[in-house]
DNA sequence: AATACGTGGGC
DNA sequence: TGCCCAAGTAT
């Protein structure tokens, strides 16, 4: 067998021991009190997880900052206080009530999910990383996530917090992502198996509000004394990262036809109502109430893709254009508007009160919509 | 393994 | 302004 070289950054047992103890005190007296949370002090008072509740905030959690998904995550459970009641809503009464938080596969995977949950499973989640895994939106991290949040079983949670921690903890000099899975096996050596939940929101506490990425405070941090990033002087600079390819332009144009508002007997007054679509599943923005447009293409889409595009044949307005970014390419999106004569009928699509539509959309149409009704 | 997939805030 | 970053998953 191959000896083990001196650089090894695994701990010894006593090590790891030392380093759970310092992080739980400190979890102890400085850990965040979160909605979804049940801290220490709480399970003294007899409150328990709800399962259910843990998993909406982990999903709403991916890749999404606290403060965004915190109202969100009321929201929803004020609406839907159980499995069952989320498995039994209409999914796009769903996707409407997550617009706005982005990465909308996550939408649809919640809605999926609950509805094996409520159905299947007799409305009780999986306490096992594999049941846990299995169901549609939790990967990895997530079933590692619930099984220690809501069961407070053992599990190594790696996310984005703990890569920055443990990157800086043993000065990891590869690069994420190829780091990943020397990360994972330091992180699992570490883990706490007796106070797994809390071991588990502790690390990721850590990595939030002291071990940040920009400004970390490392001398509020428990692990300042055997941090080798500290050492070095330079922690910023871990972890280190492979560098991303630049951000290409897309072009568009999406059409809003405004049908003005009107009572009863056709007088003036009343909402304005605009014609809206659906996007179909599996791509960007998918399953999302829309404005009906083009295609989004590098070279933008000619007068022939525009016309073809448009819902009815009408005097088309332009209004400008909206600039959206996202993950991996910025969108310059033309806008155009049209007044529908009263008795159109367009092949596709639904009338929506605006304002009501504005709020079920994602935030590129929101953008668009403005633009149109200014 | 690499890429698609949103959004908003910080600096 | 532009880039980085946030409790990742699916394919």
């Amino acid at each position: 067998m191959r000896p083990v070289p001196d650089t090894d950054p695994m701990p010894a047992a006593d090590q790891a021991a030392a380093l759970r103890a310092a992080l739980l005190d400190w979890y102890d007296r400085e850990g965040r009190t979160l909605p979804w949370r049940v801290r220490p002090e709480d399970r003294a008072a007899g409150r328990v997880a709800d399962p259910y509740a843990v998993w909406l905030s982990e999903i709403m959690l991916q890749q999404t900052t606290v403060p965004h998904a915190t109202p969100y995550w009321h929201r929803f459970l004020a609406l839907w206080p159980t499995v069952h009641d989320l498995a039994a809503a209409p999914r796009e009464q769903v996707m409407a009530e997550w617009a706005g938080l982005g990465y909308y596969a996550r939408a649809r995977n919640l809605h999926a999910c609950a509805g094996v949950v409520s159905g299947e499973l007799g409305g009780a989640f999986p306490g096992d990383l594999d049941g846990l895994r299995a169901l549609p939106g939790i990967g990895d991290y997530t079933a590692n996530a619930i099984r220690a949040a809501a069961f407070d079983r053992p599990a190594s949670v790696v996310d984005g917090n703990v890569e920055r921690v443990i990157s800086r903890l043993f000065a990891l000099e590869t690069p994420l992502p190829k780091s990943k899975p020397q990360i994972r096996k330091l992180a699992a050596a570490l883990a706490d198996p007796q106070r797994p939940g809390d071991y588990a929101q502790a690390i990721m506490d850590l990595g939030a509000t002291v071990c940040a990425p920009r400004s970390p405070d490392c001398g509020a941090c428990p692990w300042s004394g055997p941090c080798a990033a500290r050492a070095s002087g330079d922690p910023v600079r871990f972890p280190l990262k492979e560098k991303k390819r630049p951000k290409p332009v897309r072009r568009g144009a999406v059409f809003a036809l405004v049908r003005p508002g009107h009572g009863r007997h056709g007088e003036k007054g009343g909402a304005d109502h605009v014609l809206s679509v659906t996007r179909p599943d599996g791509g960007l923005l998918g399953g999302m109430r829309a404005l009906p447009g083009t295609d989004w293409t590098e070279d933008g889409p000619g007068e022939d893709a525009r016309a073809s595009a448009q819902p009815i044949d009408a005097q088309w307005d332009y209004r400008g254009a909206v600039r959206h970014v996202f993950t991996h390419f910025t969108l310059e999106l033309d806008v155009w508007t049209a007044e529908a004569p009263g008795d159109i009928r367009p092949d596709e699509g639904e009338w929506l009160d605006a304002a009501a539509m504005s709020k079920a959309m994602p935030t590129l149409y929101r953008k668009a919509l403005t633009l149109a009704l200014a």
